[in-house]
DNA sequence: AATGAATGAGACTTCATTCAT
DNA sequence: GATGAATGAAGTCTCATTCAT
């Protein structure tokens, strides 16, 4: 196993170990143990498991921001532009459920607690995006007159649980209904 | 104390460290000497720790239902229904921190991965009056034809979210904007 | 055993440990076996093992202080006062050799620095008490005109190198011995 | 770097770390860092830290023996040999804090006991000069008439700790209180 | 010969739970 | 019934040493 391999086992364990069982099931020897590495191995790569859960984090965001917007600088309207971000990170969600169950054990927990005061909603990029986004829309008199967070709570409010309760099983969202969720979302949004 | 007090102490101990801290942050300890008993006290009530936090819940739920259907039964038409328990539940969640963070707490850990099983949204009572409120709705058209969970997730969704912001100090949430707050979720739900 | 005899215990298991061993080779789990309790339990009277290193330090002083004071106030001649002083504190050390290794280990360690800093030679309040006495001494003009801690360890200096050497087996003090080493050790500060 | 460097930029490195913050605080992959070594290779020099420390301190007394007998052999008179040795010795640690703090790092600790049976004062050649000049000063009944360890104690006793408080900054040896001191150590033992 | 990544034993500490008082 | 001191399993992390490169 190469140094990069290794880092990335010690990732993937921990990525499953802590969306299946939270932080708390997730020790640093249980990590080790699924990695195929030693113990003291993790600390190699990782301070302690702060750094480990926070670089994950970090790591997350950096993944997941090209992937939704992807063909996203292409498109003029404003509710064609919001309709594509929110489908792209559905989707994602949907085919990455561990990255999912991931960030909300993150953000449900101390760790999340520092971070989430600085960026609203945890995709810290897409964040940004989304935030130029918002602030055209209010501008634009296309999204309700409410504060800016207060969108993104009636935006990522549905878009979240949706997820959630797809990967945990209660509802099969496929091509279309995932198209009507965020449909959804942009009429909680809309003016 | 009389044991019914002894009782209440030591669950309020428990919501304020748990809601305030996670499950880490409130050893069995801290919650005992917090509501001033013996640690082994703790025992002659709740089995163990996980009967504590699953009973604490359900307490929870029993306490809010009535508090958001008062008044419920008399509304006629659907929209105020639905706008009537959005809102109860808003304010409930606003003026009650503590069991918010609670719930949140308790969603987010393997604690609440059981009971959410059953249940789809964690207000049982209050689920069952969604329940009936949504299949009416549907029966109607009055709601977006999807299924009944997607429609959980996209009035809840951005309710919680909204809370949650809240209670975190992101935003201010005064009647005026708790109305629009509620009156988006109906949107992302109407037909 | 009491609550008493159990903290005892511990700080016995500790010393013991400590002064054959250093700090090095006395694990907590080792002190606890020899101490017949828990691991967890010394850590209900000493916060960790830091604190329970320096409050055996602190023990020591306030046990060693009024046997090398005793008899010591009604004593009038300088000469007398030190060798009393003197003859005390070796007779100490060698009929505590744990006590005395210990004092050793503190000192030679980052425990000791730290309380170093503020006391010159470990005995805080034996040493208030060498303090007037040597500064008696210096404006008596019975002892030679150096600086005060230069006494202390042309004092202490022969003192504990003796009692070391005691305690290793090299030399076998007895009363004559220790006599004649107090003896010497006047001799060293007399002017 | 050649063979030889880096054997002594081992050395030097873990002489540097342990003086400074003692066996504790000098893990083998640090003294291998500044040492500008590999962590693996100190083990082409020394078989293990315990080999490395005793190879250590056994060099700091090869490197002492030469420095204080230089010029030692010219002197006739006992009194002027004695101070002699002291004075080199108490110069080369005033000069050599680090050889010093090492010495008494080595001393107090288990790593020095074993070492301590077989020598009496830790500077071993040396220690034989002493050992024949204390002889030769018994026979003459110069020196007080007690167990030979016992002069060595009372000689070297104050010499390590006027040593100690000047390297920790309590007092500031210059030549005139260096030559004061050894001549007190010089009063303790002579007849 | 040199490296330094990997290892895992072992250190300190926490905390849910028990049980003698 | 209530207590809270005691427990020890389990968690995080360090570091001397090895070994494939």
């Amino acid at each position: 196993m190469s140094k990069l391999e290794k880092r990335d086992e010690i990732v993937r364990a921990a990525l499953e170990l802590i969306a299946e069982h939270g932080f708390h099931g997730a020790p640093m020897a249980l990590i080790a143990e699924r990695a195929g590495v030693g113990a003291g191995t993790i600390y190699r790569y990782f301070e302690n498991k702060d750094v480990l859960i926070n670089e994950m984090y970090q790591e997350l965001e950096e993944k997941i921001f090209p992937v939704i917007t992807e063909g996203y600088g292409e498109l003029k309207a404003f509710r064609e532009r919001f309709l594509h971000l929110g489908t792209a990170l559905l989707r994602y969600f949907i085919q990455n459920p561990l990255d999912f169950r991931y960030l909300e054990q993150f953000h449900n927990s101390p760790y999340g607690v520092a971070t989430r005061r600085e960026r609203l909603l945890g995709v810290r990029e897409g964040c940004d995006v989304y935030f130029h986004l918002f602030e055209e829309g209010i501008a634009q008199q296309v999204l309700k007159d409410v504060p800016l967070p207060l969108l993104f709570a009636l935006s990522f409010g549905p878009l979240l649980a949706a997820a959630r309760d797809h990967i945990l099983g209660f509802i099969e969202l496929d091509d279309a209904l995932i198209a009507r969720t965020i449909e959804a979302c942009w009429d909680a949004v809309k003016r």
